[in-house]
Parts: structure tokens; C-alpha cells; sequence
RNA sequence: GCCUCUGUAGCUCAGUUGGUAGAGCAGGGGACUGAAAAUCCCCGUGUCAUUGGUUCAAUUCCGAUCGGAGGCA
């Protein structure tokens, strides 16, 4: 059976990914799919740097804003979702290309894993980590040891969130963590994906980009959004939104605005450099890199080249 | 002009009673299978301002020079 093709967009916050997904489907006819973990979320329009009307220039974009801040959501949620959507614009002989910057996103989504059928486990979730408060985590560590070595074993003992994660899935499925990881692989790849990464040369310039998008967003209204999000316990997600989180000691009084927002710059200066390490390992990953072209227009038309030349490749119907 | 203090990592500063040096922050690298914008791990060679002297040995002691801060005129 003939696979669909997939073109994947990735690169840090702030490389310009969006722009030129957008200018790719306008050149193509493509839809775009986005992989981003927080512009899922409504309302959430500012701090996610969601593309505006004005920036989507009528190309239809999935998976964003479309869900309520209260929410909860997960991988497997995405994947769902996102395989639908890639059906669809297949179906409509369309091309796909999904952008965005939440590397677990694409990976789950371009490797097929499969996710066992669980509901949601808060309980657990909320028990276990009332038990590494009174034993500390080297207990929830050996707990996990019993019940599945492999993942305990490949598991920093500081790394609480992980370990409960693996414990929960046991005791929620009954089956363990590695075995999930050893099945979830068997489906092969779904889909005939070209993976184009962003990255700048130079550093310094990234990092540039994100200092002006930072005071641009500030403009913009930030610290009205981040008001409504940054003090509500009950969302639990959204409000880890970078930008938000940052920007609540401010709010309480303990931290001047241009503290906050100087935190807020080195908080998204390190969420860039913790998704080029993600990047970095795709091994038949294009790498573009934007500070050697002369602009968008320039940078567009190498990745349009690359995207041809993969389609021809293929013989697809699109 | 005189006096005092000061010059060590990108920044703020420790330190060596003389045997060429280490913290915090910044930064860099890595991991990642249902919270992932989350969570976690690892990484410190730098003309110790310049220059002359004392010494087996000077970043450390002494002198001069050049920066910086403060005080007195």
C-alpha cells in the first residue's frame, strides 16, 4: 500500500517555523498540522506565539486552539487527533506539513506509536507523589524496580515525574513501561516523512530573535493574557505556558516586571537549546539554517526545492 | 594634585600564610513513549591588568605603569 506523504517542519521557538510552513502551503496547496504542545489551547494567544489570521494567510491550519484552558491533554490525545487530520488532507489530495516545536509530539506522531488505552489517573498520580514527599523519590525508584527493572534502571532517581509516570502506567494498563515501549514500535511508520529542521548558524541571532519576539509579546498585551492564566491552580497544563509561569511572581509582588521579564527571555532561551537536542538526533533530518539566506523568499525556495525532489521520489497522488 | 581601596572565567566575586586557581549566575552538551513550553543528568584553562624586582619558584610579596571606585583639597 502506497504510505502518505508527510512533511515535517520543525526547529526552536522563535526560528521562524511558522512563516515559512505558511509560505511552503501557499507555494503547495498543503495544509498545515501543528505539533505544539501549548497552542492547542484557546484563549492562550499571546505568550504561544499562535499564528494570527493575518499570519495564516487563509492556509487551513489543524490542531490549534481548539481546546478549552481547563483541559487536560496528552500525547496520545495528539496523536489521535493528528492522524485524523493527516487522513483527511490526504483524502482532499492534499499535502500535509506539520510544524510545530513539541518534539514528542512529532516523534510519537511520525513513528506510530501506540498508546495503550487508559483513562486519566490523577489518583495515582496525586498518591504517589504524596509517598515521595514522606520516602523520597529513591523509594518510589525502588518501588519501580520491582515492577520493571529496564525503565528503572534507565531512570535518574532525581526525576520524580518520570518514575511516577512509569509506575502509573503499570498499575493503570498492567503492563509495564518497557513493554509498552517494545510494543508501541511494532506499527512501523505510517507515513513517508520528509523531516526539514530550523536552526541559526549563529546563536547569538536565535537568541536575538527571541529578546525582540519577548518585548513584541509584551507589546502585545502579555502581562493582561498571563494575569488570567498564571494564578488559576486549576490549569494544570496551560499554565506552565512559558510566559505565564515567569510572569507570576511578579503578579504576587516578589519580583519586578523587569526581573520577570528577563526570566522570561532566559527561560525561552533555554526551552530553544532543549529542542535543538531534541532535533539533533533525527538522523536523515534536512537541517536549514535562515542567518545564511538572504530572506524568507530565499530560504523557501531551497526547502521547495527539497520537498519537490522528495515527492518525485515517491510517485504519490497528491 | 595627594591619600585610600581595587583590577582573578562572559558577569558578580572567593582564594592561594609564595608551589600557576573555584563558587554562584550566564552559557554549553545530553536524555526524553500518555504533564513535554514539563521533567531530569553532565560540563569551569582563565595571558589571575601590564611591566620590572626579590625568590629554586610570584597570580600571591615589593616597586613602577595603566584602568576603575571612594575620600581630601
Amino acid at each position: 500500500m502506497k504510505k502518505i506523504p508527510l512533511i515535517v517542519i520543525a526547529g526552536p521557538t522563535a526560528s521562524g517555523k511558522t512563516a515559512l510552513s505558511v509560505e511552503l502551503a501557499a507555494r503547495l496547496g498543503a495544509e498545515i498540522i501543528s505539533a505544539d504542545s501549548m497552542q492547542i489551547y484557546k484563549e492562550m494567544n499571546i505568550a504561544t506565539a499562535k499564528p494570527t489570521e493575518e499570519e495564516m494567510r487563509g492556509i487551513r491550519h489543524h490542531l490549534i486552539d481548539f481546546l478549552p484552558t481547563d483541559k487536560p491533554f496528552s500525547v496520545a490525545d495528539y496523536c489521535e487527533l493528528a492522524h485524523k487530520a493527516v487522513e483527511d488532507i490526504a483524502s482532499r489530495k492534499k499535502l500535509p506539513i506539520v510544524c510545530g516545536g513539541t518534539g514528542l509530539y512529532i516523534d510519537s506522531l511520525t513513528q506510530n506509536i501506540q498508546f495503550e488505552k487508559t483513562c486519566s489517573a490523577t489518583d495515582i498520580r496525586a498518591e504517589l507523589k504524596q509517598l515521595a514527599e514522606e520516602k523520597g523519590s529513591a523509594h518510589l525508584l525502588e518501588m519501580l524496580r520491582e515492577i520493571d527493572p529496564e525503565t528503572a534502571e534507565r531512570l535518574h532517581e532525581n526525576n520524580l515525574n518520570r518514575i511516577i509516570r512509569a509506575i502509573e502506567i503499570y498499575r493503570t494498563t498492567g503492563v509495564t513501561m518497557s513493554e509498552q515501549i517494545k510494543s508501541s514500535k511494532l506499527a512501523g511508520a505510517p507515513y513517508d516523512t520528509l523531516m526539514l529542521c530550523l536552526d541559526y548558524k549563529d546563536r547569538g541571532v536565535l537568541y536575538e530573535r527571541i529578546d525582540r519576539r519577548v518585548d513584541m509579546m509584551l507589546e502585545s498585551g502579555l502581562v493582561d493574557e498571563a494575569k488570567r492564566f498564571a494564578s488559576d491552580p486549576t490549569l494544570a497544563t496551560s499554565r506552565q505556558a512559558i510566559g505565564y509561569k515567569e510572569l507570576a511572581p511578579y503578579f504576587s509582588g516578589d519580583i519586578s516586571l523587569d526581573e520577570a521579564v528577563g526570566n522570561l527571555k532566559r527561560s525561552t532561551r533555554r526551552y530553544a537549546k532543549r529542542q535543538l537536542t531534541w532535533f539533533r538526533r533525527y538522523e536523515n533530518a534536512v537541517w536549514l539554517y535562515p542567518d545564511e539566506f538572504s530572506g524568507l523568499g530565499a530560504l523557501a525556495d531551497k526547502a521547495e526545492e527539497i520537498i519537490k525532489e522528495f515527492l518525485e521520489g515517491g510517485d504519490y497522488e497528491i
